[in-house]
DNA sequence: ATGTACTTTCAAGAAATTTTGAAACTATTG
DNA sequence: CAATAGTTTCAAAATTTCTTGAAAGTACAT
């Protein structure tokens, strides 16, 4: 396979994978394109090898950097900005996942708890509020082990963990 | 809080969540009535809670079926089908990884081999080949990492784990 | 074998999300 | 300060995804 193959094929799944979490298409392309660049890209690059617009670059870009996945690069002499990828892995998945937990897991924790104090004693509100406890314990317990994991750094990821769990 | 507020707000809320993890909202709803539910619902109570179509109803319920997460259950002398959630909030995230593993990751690790064969000796080529090379590394290291968990029990996630890696 | 109770399918419509592109904005240069 | 180079915004258009509902299908009961 040569290049331009590989990259059009990487593109194309990286876009479809983000398409299932939740991460628009063009969002998870545009970091797929920075991840493979040697060097950092402008605005203008990008459009030109996703074939997008120019508002469509730039918000997505303006996301990416958000989640700490993306970083402007200023090249001296150069009036218009370059963007590079976080390209270590371990990294990217870190970000992400503090990202999601602070606006997913948190809030529904703070759901939760708001519901566990639903009344009443018919068979409903007791499965409910049984239900939703179980629900609360196995969040708090991911939610920590999550912090644990992002406190933790790759090598630990890699190796003991790896080894420990076997 | 009463019964009905924080049922609405529990199905609301999940349904939200799931947006943002690539299920559609009336799935995540359906899960989220099933498994508050005291007893199995029927297609028609699932309908009338959430207010939707039968063909939605029957649609998500079948997929809900497919990832493990809801099953059928027949009454005696009962021609309708009703259906329970899978109330262990571990097997429920257990299933769910076991799905997204065989659908997404493992699909992406073929992709990463193929990828990682383009041949070229310019630098953008060597970008390319190192960078598929390291998310392949990660790739697969998280494959065996969800493989361990998902053999691992319940009681080792929530005891074992949390305590060693505190 | 006909009627009844229920489930499944799927094309068309509705809704939600994404993308575009042009205008407004900002900063730099001469 | 006017021109130039670039970035940002956002309403409207395009696309994708989800939902509906009615027709077809299935299977049980009489």
């Amino acid at each position: 396979m040569n290049l331009p193959e590989g990259k059009d094929k990487f593109l194309q799944s990286w876009g479809a994978l983000g398409s299932s979490w939740g991460v628009n298409r063009t969002m998870a392309q545009i970091h797929a394109l920075l991840m493979i660049a040697p060097q950092a890209l402008s605005a203008e690059d990008i459009m030109e090898e996703l074939k997008i617009s120019r508002g469509n670059a730039n918000m997505n870009l303006r996301a990416l950097i958000d989640w700490g996945l993306v970083f402007k690069e200023l090249k001296a002499g150069e009036r218009k900005e370059f963007f590079v990828a976080e390209k270590d892995m371990w990294k990217v998945v870190k970000n992400i996942i503090i990202q999601r937990k602070k606006k997913e897991l948190e809030p529904m924790l703070k759901v939760l708890d708001e519901l566990s104090s639903v009344e009443g004693n018919d068979p409903e509100t007791e499965e409910f509020v049984r239900m939703i406890k179980e629900i609360k314990l196995f969040s708090s317990k991911a939610d920590s082990t999550l912090d644990t994991l992002v406190k933790a750094d790759s090598n630990w990821f890699v190796g003991t963990f790896m080894k420990m769990i076997k």
